[in-house]
DNA sequence: TTAAGTGTTGCTCT
DNA sequence: AAGAGCAACACTTA
């Protein structure tokens, strides 16, 4: 689930409710998780910090922690960041949660355990180790950049959009939408589009997830959220194009299932 | 009931 | 050495 758009949401959600406060506990046991620290560890470090900023770098957000460091924290595919008031119920595959001093707490769930939390000194640092691209949504992820990104990819054209070393925040999910919006087929040798053709994956690229962060559709309520126009409402079994109403085909890369339209689709 | 499917990254093999 | 495929995971759906 969480690529860009989901992400940033969580960004706004943890700075809307959990800055400046002070962490006064912190619990779980997913060893996992928090690896290479032991999950004790883990508590120590955070217990008694507040954090103080949040700052998100493609599907990657960090947490500003007072007296120095950031806590980075990845989603894999089920991971999800929710605030919980004092006496509400946490949410089903609760993971990690950090208490505040008034019982509200933030809480990480994780349905399948593939998302990590970590400690990292420098963001910048961490986002060069990564090897990530420019993030999606950045000015530095601008049509020169990105034209020479996709002319050098020997790949076909989705899966260079999902390659976070060439521009970081685009998953599974979002790049059938950048491609059905921009009306070109998913696997469209990235090396060989056309310099038009590039311009509109871009500009689609930025609209699209800019649509989907201004109309909220992180986790849940993805689809429902987002325009009828877009590929997302229909991407079902059996689902049909909202342009031509013919059914959308599917195509597989390396175990996951991309949507699209091949009328639309050139 | 059993097996296949699932929005991620990272590792292996070619 | 870039690109493809699978493992990791654990739960849901067919």
């Amino acid at each position: 689930m969480p690529e860009l758009p989901d992400v940033e949401l969580f960004r706004r959600r943890l700075s809307a409710t959990s800055l400046r406060r002070r962490v006064v506990s912190v619990r779980g046991s997913d060893r996992r998780l928090v690896a290479p620290l032991a999950p004790k560890t883990f508590a120590r470090k955070l217990n008694g910090r507040r954090f103080v900023s949040a700052r998100r770098y493609g599907k990657y957000l960090f947490v500003r922690l007072d007296k120095g460091g950031w806590l980075a924290l990845h989603f894999g595919m089920t991971g999800d960041l929710r605030y919980v008031r004092r006496g509400a119920a946490s949410p089903a595959f609760a993971r990690l949660l950090f208490e505040f001093a008034d019982g509200g707490r933030l809480v990480f769930a994780d349905r399948r355990r593939l998302g990590r939390l970590r400690f990292v000194a420098d963001t910048d640092d961490f986002i060069a180790a990564q090897r990530l691209g420019p993030d999606a949504l950045s000015g530095k992820a601008n049509l020169r950049v990105f034209k020479a990104t996709l002319k050098t990819r020997q790949c076909g054209v989705k899966s260079a959009l999902m390659d976070q070393g060439a521009i970081a925040g685009v998953g599974n999910i979002y790049s059938d939408e950048i491609l059905f919006q921009a009306g070109i087929k998913p696997k469209r040798s990235a090396r060989t589009l056309e310099d038009k053709e590039i311009a509109r994956i871009f500009r689609q690229m930025k609209r699209v997830l800019r649509t989907a962060i201004a109309r909220g559709a992180g986790s849940e309520q993805l689809s429902e959220r987002l325009p009828p126009s877009f590929l997302l409402r229909h991407r079902v079994k059996g689902g049909k194009c909202p342009r031509c109403h013919r059914p959308f085909r599917t195509l597989k890369l390396g175990g996951r299932t991309g949507y699209y339209c091949g009328h639309c689709q050139s």
